[in-house]
RNA sequence: GGCCCGUUGGUCAAGAGGUCAAGACACCGCCCUUUCACGGCGGAAUCGCGAGUUCGAUUCUCGCACGGGUCACCA
């Protein structure tokens, strides 16, 4: 066979003079070993000059446009970590493990994304729907962990090959949260990378050549039934009673049979060929050793009749030429895992280590979703959530710390996280441990700080200029969870609320509508007798007043409080409110209470 | 329906054959405080059900129940 000559090929590893590898492919290869081997190749100084063919393999398929596959193969981490230990300083792989290599189409050299020794690579790759939802965040959020926990690198991959389901902007939306939680890429399609493109409908290019790499070595076939003949016999096997699934038609044509019909143009789309017996099991960090019976999966199609890829398959290639490790996502792959696998294993890739994570919840039996109408991380912010306390509690949401320390910076998470800790059943969120996580943050703000978020808030019902805001922030702080609290918290400063007198009844206080009468009454004159209007006088003037009366504390106070506020709850006592509102303000309230209680 | 997965208090969860079954949020009580909050102290859970293995099971096995996922030329 003439042809097969032409398109055999081959990957080498040369070891140059001053110790660096080289590493090629070439379906010409005595030529380019001799011309290697003469020192005369055109891209090597004199100190790269090769001395010694390192590794050579014989492709059996032709790999044009396969180039990164065949260099892979002959830098596959065994070769590597054999070389490295041998003490071979490699000019040309980095310290991770990747190298470089000839670009024919840029004419240049790349990084490659080769199997490295021991780096890990994550991976977040969300389709750009529009809405960041809190389960897709956490997926985020652990990719990201795990990769900087191992000083590894984490990728973003957008998946955009759905256009019906494509949102203007919504790329945006996963640059922004990203960008606004911490979790920076490593590579991506705005920074790029040595396994760009990162967005999945520019790599449409690539696909079938590795589906016909499996149609060739039989993993794979040929499939001319259309949709008709399918409807019908899915109809069939369900009135019947039986899963359905392809009966596979299609799966033993004659390579004579096949070629007429492709000669007849008949529309095709390719079928991974499953085993049809035995079982295909896999180990999942989370949910542990997983078994399938393969005569339960199904043929699925890999490239579609108008030559795009299935999303499992472009999965599958982009996660391995991205060079991914460690897969993390939603559990609801965890039964497609044997049929990535499978693939993995017709290649002769190495599979990814898998991390599966359980939904996150809205109730027991319903995921926090879109649809719900639950909240987005953005709806999240919206409603006055710091960013870090819901990373922080989303960290939480099916994940927990070795030790009794629950609340995490990002650094921190970094340093905490554990794959062990990511237990198998789904987790409810709970807005109310998310407030709690929220005020613990607020509460570890500077000052300064606070005052500066808190004033858009206060100012929101509170438009007195003459308010000592510090002063305001400092009783508020401890009392916040969420920043949207606040407006309610002030708006008596403003003005004071229609409020009724049982207000003045505090049983812990023995305080009633008589004694708070007398109380204020008596605290008046104080009152308007203080010159320095400050916290200490006004404690100085009103306590005389407890000592003249010679009563228990609260009830003056309480009753100055409730005259002063009109709220059951307020952001201090009856002297910081005093405080607060200014001596004038302060004494016309106690008119009015005096007024309505009389 | 077939297959896969899960099930410890209201919620998140630790626990990996022998524990008084961690911790956090929420809840209740007490202390502190002029209220609330913050802070401190304390309280309440026999681990879905039924068998089995074992001297002993929340932990292992098997059934059952309940819940979820998946079975597309969608991603």
């Amino acid at each position: 066979m003439p042809k097969e000559k032409e398109t055999a090929s081959f990957v080498y590893m040369l070891k140059c003079r001053d110790g660096t590898l080289y590493t090629g492919w070439t379906n010409h290869l005595a030529r380019r070993i001799a011309a290697h081997q003469s020192g005369k190749g055109a891209k090597y100084t004199r100190s790269r000059r090769p001395v010694e063919l390192v590794y050579f393999e014989r492709l059996p398929d032709k790999p044009s446009g396969l180039r990164r596959e065949a260099a892979l193969k002959a830098l596959n981490r065994t070769q590597k970590l054999r070389l490295i230990a041998a003490g071979i300083p490699c000019k040309n792989i980095d310290k991770s493990g990747k190298s470089l290599y000839y670009d024919k189409e840029s004419k240049e050299m790349k990084w490659s994304v080769f199997m490295t020794f021991n780096e890990v690579r994550t991976r977040f790759a969300p389709s750009p729907t529009g809405y960041m939802h809190v389960g897709n965040l956490r997926t985020a959020l652990y990719a990201y962990l795990l990769a900087k926990k191992e000083n590894g690198t984490f990728i973003l991959r957008i998946e955009d090959t759905d256009q019906e389901r494509y949102v203007d902007g919504a790329v945006d939306i996963i640059y922004n949260t990203l960008r606004q939680t911490g979790l920076l890429w490593d590579e991506g399609p705005d920074v790029g990378g040595p396994a760009a493109p990162y967005i999945q409908s520019e790599r449409m290019g690539m696909y079938k050549e590795y589906a016909e790499q499996l149609v060739r070595s039989g993993h794979a076939y040929y499939c001319f039934c259309d949709k008709e003949r399918l409807e019908e016999v899915r109809i069939i096997q369900q009135a019947s009673g039986i899963t359905p699934r392809y009966d596979g038609h299609c799966r033993n044509l004659t390579p004579e049979e096949i070629q007429k019909k492709l000669d007849a143009g008949l529309p095709y789309v390719i079928r991974q060929k499953m085993p049809s017996s035995g079982t295909t099991s896999f180990d999942d960090e989370v949910y542990g050793r997983v078994t399938v019976e393969n005569e339960t999966l199904d043929d699925q199609i890999l490239i579609k009749t108008d030559g795009m890829p299935t999303y499992n398959f472009a999965n599958v290639i982009d996660d391995h030429t991205m060079g991914i490790t460690h897969v993390v996502r939603g559990n609801e792959y965890l039964s497609s895992a044997p049929k990535y696998n499978l693939l993995y294993d017709a290649f002769g890739w190495e599979k990814p280590v898998y991390i599966h994570c359980a939904p996150v919840m809205k109730d027991h039996t319903q995921k926090l979703s879109k649809r719900n109408g639950d909240a987005s991380f953005q709806d999240l912010l919206e409603k006055g959530y710091l960013t870090e306390a819901v990373i922080n509690y989303i960290a939480l949401l099916g994940w927990s710390p070795k030790g009794e320390n629950e609340i995490f910076t990002l650094p921190e998470l970094v340093q905490e996280f554990d794959i062990s800790g990511i237990s198998k059943s789904p987790a409810i969120f709970d807005i109310v441990k998310l407030r709690a996580i929220n005020g613990e943050y607020i509460r570890r703000i500077e000052p300064e700080k606070f005052s500066e978020m808190a004033l858009p808030y206060i100012r929101q019902t509170c438009k007195r200029e003459d308010i000592d805001i510090p002063l305001l922030c400092k009783m508020l702080q401890p009392r916040t969870e969420i920043f949207t609290d606040i407006p309610e918290q002030v708006d008596f400063i403003d003005a004071l609320p229609a409020y009724s007198n049982e207000l003045y009844c505090h049983k812990k206080m023995k305080t009633n509508v008589e004694n708070s009468l007398v109380s204020l009454k008596a605290a008046l004159p104080a009152l308007e007798a203080v010159e320095t209007w400050d916290l200490e006088h006004i404690h100085e003037a009103l306590f005389q007043v407890i000592e003249q009366l010679g009563v228990k504390n609260g009830v003056v106070l309480w009753p100055i409080r409730v005259a002063v506020s009109g709220k059951q709850f307020t952001p201090g006592g009856g002297i910081d409110l005093c405080e607060i509102l200014g001596k004038e303000h302060t004494l016309e309230r106690i008119r009015k209470g005096i007024e309505q209680l009389s």
